[in-house]
DNA sequence: AAGTGGTCTAGACCACTTC
DNA sequence: AAGTGGTCTAGACCACTTG
């Protein structure tokens, strides 16, 4: 191991998250990248010259997403097969990011834009009345050049205010869309997986076999303060591996 | 709000856990049944008579599960929404909780216990050698009256020592068998999701109809230290709804 | 200006593992 | 006995939101 970190000064703001950044780039790459273990959060804290406190922040933001475990009298122990997953599907929210991950340029055809009155259970799911207007939009996704998901995506056409919706580029990710234009961030959201054979139209946009069925995503994307701001349909052939981590904590 | 909290006394010992309990049983049903927020770190650290940093860590804990949401100059926001759903599959390894979650009776039959020999990919997800010896389970799962998962289990049998594992009860949890008799207990899994028609096997076991699709987990069991102890193939129905949270922190 | 959560310090003791 | 992470205290200051 080495005698000395480097830490970079930002004014002394959000230490424990620079910590955290550090030491999983050090795990995933740098002089951890062949260790069992990390140095005991003492020896962390004085060779970065931080609080004790820092250090164990830090560690429970790595440890909260599975790349560490930490043991009493044994010290913090590095999760290998977790630290080398490459798409966690639990961590990320948007397909675009698990396409670049992937290796592949993300991008989307067959846009069909519309309004639509909410039924019943996209009302409930968002927090308007049922029979407001929604901007509905559906868009199959490739990767490179294979299709691998159809998004149908649900947006109350208020949130957009003055912007006249028609006049934007959906081909964009929906997130870009809603933070340039309408200032929200979608932080979190409530999936609900299943299985699907999908209709006819579905499957030809997509190319699968006779024989391959489709994961269904039913997602509720939040922003802060558990505001619901668009319902997803999203149908994925098996062109990724939907990996993610169950934990009891 | 009540005037007073209780907080059970334990000799002390891990304090924040208790308050984590109590804070999220007051969420759910309790005094913050019908709230938005939660009091102030401050109001709360005295009320209950510890520290600051003993609520802050509970709070901790139950942000991470999704159940809060802490802001800046705003307070301590509950999500109702996630608090609110009933089956996590994100926070639960084992399907014969979802099943009594549910509100059913969880059992299995058509039970086909035998030895098989690792195949190359089994021997790498579970860190043994290419063709050594791994018990196999078949079975399926009910909950009440009906089939809702069929599930294999490859285990090295290494695992067992002296025990003989035909002796074993195996419509039992395997979770359970391994905990028993092996010591063993599994804190979190890699599960790589998939859909899937099956084959007419396993179909006519589950009761199917023809156009359903079948949700495919394919999993990897880690005890404490990354150890890999199991792996599983589990085809779901439409029984459930497979619900997960998924978030950016 | 007041109140909130976020960060950080310095120090203490406990529980567990290893030697 | 020594070293590890887990818990807890008391106090301080910062960043952000609200009035």
């Amino acid at each position: 191991m080495a005698d000395h970190y480097e830490l970079p000064h930002f004014g002394g703001k959000l230490m424990s998250a620079q910590v955290s950044a550090l030491l999983m780039k050090e795990i995933k790459q740098g002089i951890f990248a062949n260790s069992e273990k990390l140095p005991s959060e003492v020896e962390l804290a004085e060779r970065l010259g931080v609080s004790r406190t820092v250090i164990r922040d830090a560690l429970s933001d790595i440890e909260r997403e599975g790349f560490i475990e930490r043991v009493r009298g044994i010290g913090t122990v590095i999760c290998r097969d977790i630290v080398n997953l490459t798409n966690r599907f639990d961590l990320k929210l948007e397909y675009n990011e698990l396409i670049e991950n992937s290796g592949y340029r993300p991008h989307s055809d067959s846009i069909r834009l519309r309004l639509e009155y909410a039924d019943e259970k996209t009302a409930e799911l968002l927090c308007v009345d049922e029979g407001s207007r929604l901007i509905v939009c559906e868009k199959r996704v490739l990767a490179g050049q294979t299709p691998c998901i159809y998004s149908i995506d649900y947006l109350p056409y208020e949130l957009f205010g003055k912007v006249d919706y028609t006049d934007l580029d959906w081909s964009q990710p929906v997130f870009d869309l809603l933070d340039k234009y309408c200032g929200l961030i979608i932080t979190t959201s409530i999936s609900k997986v299943s299985a699907t054979n999908a209709d006819e139209f579905i499957r030809s946009k997509l190319n699968v076999q006779p024989k391959q069925a489709l994961i269904l995503l039913d997602e509720v994307g939040y922003c802060k303060l558990s505001r619901p701001v668009m319902r997803s349909l999203e149908f994925y052939t098996d062109f990724f591996d939907f990996t993610m981590l169950r934990k009891k904590f």
